[in-house]
DNA sequence: TCCTGTATTGACAATCATTATCAATAAGGC
DNA sequence: GCCTTATTGATAATGATTGTCAATACAGGA
């Protein structure tokens, strides 16, 4: 719709590739990293920009760390929630339907419109778990 | 239990007065302004840190808007999650024990440890919408 | 009340993620 | 292949936040 003159370019193809290889959310910053580290020359703007469309399209789903970085992850274009591991990124989709309907519930009984919510849970996982036994 | 060598001064209690005058969550910026407006002299940095400060006490809510700044507002030391209007920022406090609940299973069904959430609804108040029917 | 140790302040520098700039490059229709 | 212009990327700029550190001023004791 808004593509009449986009421009398909290896640059985008990688970021949208190197976000679907990532097994959790990762920042604009580290996806450029890895990138470079495998052997890419593509600039930081050009991550920057290219996840900003993705998320714009839809293609994948942004939120903000707990220290207000901003983290993408490839989705399926479902309306959905995420479990995130504090220490490693692991990220487990999950069904929020009865949380979808109690926040338009509050929401329209207080007389707000157009509802929109942010949850998101937070936790550290079993395998970052017992890494830091030690 | 950390205030065993907190002193009290004056700038701490401008910053928690005009956090309580504040009508929703206002960033550290905007309070540091108002207080200057009001002819204080206080400090950028110590603003920052009282709200901190604040925020670590359980004083005030902390948040961070949609584009990545960190607001704050004076609570009820009570867990609690808001419905925040999108255009004039007004904020109910809302009940969530459901969905406290449910955050927390879902975290430990996962293997998830010390699961913290974030949960916040956001939406036009009707004083906005009827504003905006022009 | 005055002294004194130290928590706290505040101006400013430093950091960090992100965005803007802009000349150089390259996609894609002709 | 050519030409228009979307896109790139190096770098500067921005904006929020945190660190630094000498100067200040609470608070408890003499």
């Amino acid at each position: 719709m808004t593509d009449s003159k986009r421009r398909n370019t290896w640059q985008k193809d990688a970021v949208r590739h190197a976000l679907g290889e990532a097994t959790g959310f990762v920042g604009a910053q580290q996806l450029h990293l890895v990138l470079r580290n495998h052997g890419s020359t593509i600039g930081l703007a050009t991550v920057y920009r290219a996840l900003a469309d993705l998320a714009a399209n839809g293609d994948a789903d942004s939120l903000q760390s707990q220290d207000g970085e901003v983290l993408y992850r490839a989705c399926t274009n479902s309306h959905h929630h995420h479990l995130i591991c504090r220490s490693c990124g692991l990220t487990k989709e999950i069904e929020a339907e009865r949380v979808e309907a109690w926040a338009d519930e509050v929401a329209e009984a207080q007389g707000f419109s157009n509802p929109t919510h942010t949850i998101d849970i937070f936790g550290t996982c079993s395998a970052c778990q017992s890494r830091n036994i030690a």
